[in-house]
DNA sequence: CTTGACCTTCCAGTTACTGGAAGCCCTATC
DNA sequence: GATAGGGCTTCCAGTAACTGGAAGGTCAAG
């Protein structure tokens, strides 16, 4: 099939499927005109990146799940390793953002918010507290 | 002052410094030799931007708080709106990540994670249920 | 036969820097 | 005076993961 129905079968854009066929993630065959023509595993394959990006994983992260997708004899254990790392990762994550948010909350709650000009958020940004 | 004192006292790495210079956010002046020399006001600028990039604002972001900041007459509201927008946001990329997150430990959760092949983290990555 | 959709490749741009090379400048030491 | 070092300059390239656009080939419909 072609990159266009491949494209909406795995629910990305077709620029990225030729992106990710130079990055190596994947390489469909080609139909007599030059068209790139994929299979159905091909699909498959795609709707696993698809999912994986959608996910929060890296393309290098997608690039081992794919490698241990491939190796039908790998461990369960190695896949969970590798999503709980994730979680923790995304989990510090939103750590960090709760702590921006805290301090962009707590320095907008400070300011008045009206027509003067002084401003505590500006004030603070500039560091004249200190 | 020298562009290393100025990160020093902006706890910036030289490096970007010139790059914020390059994209137009502040001008220091030139010393006879050809090194960037920087003022007081100059290091107070790039401590703002160091503030202001540390709580998440983008480039473009801190060039519209820098420009409230040069003009000594504008209302405190305008700047607690961009805040309290940041604020917004963050909200939402913390929700996103959140689900992320827990779609991700329920997938481990169920994965019995021992030495046997079959794991349903790759089978949902598959897309193996649908 | 032409139009329009779809495909191809290649180049450039995005965000916010970061690393590295080649080459001045300045100070200190031998 | 030569040299070693550290800091400074510019410019080029690379990062992550695409995305947009140009120039041109292919195909099915009308």
């Amino acid at each position: 099939m072609n990159i266009g129905t491949a494209a909406e079968q795995a629910n990305l854009p077709p620029k990225t499927i030729r992106y990710y066929e130079e990055i190596g993630l994947l390489s469909p065959g080609r139909a007599e005109n030059g068209y790139r023509d994929y299979s159905d595993k091909d699909v498959h394959r795609l709707r696993f990146l698809q999912r994986s990006r959608s996910l929060g994983f890296t393309i290098d992260e997608c690039r081992l799940l794919l490698s241990l997708y491939d190796d039908k004899n790998r461990a369960s254990a190695d896949v969970k390793a590798v999503a709980l790392e994730k979680v923790a990762e995304i989990d510090r994550k939103i750590a960090e953002l709760q702590s921006l948010r805290d301090t962009l909350a707590t320095l907008a709650k400070h300011c008045h918010g009206d027509g003067r000009p002084d401003c505590p958020i500006i004030d603070d940004l500039a560091g004249e507290h200190a």
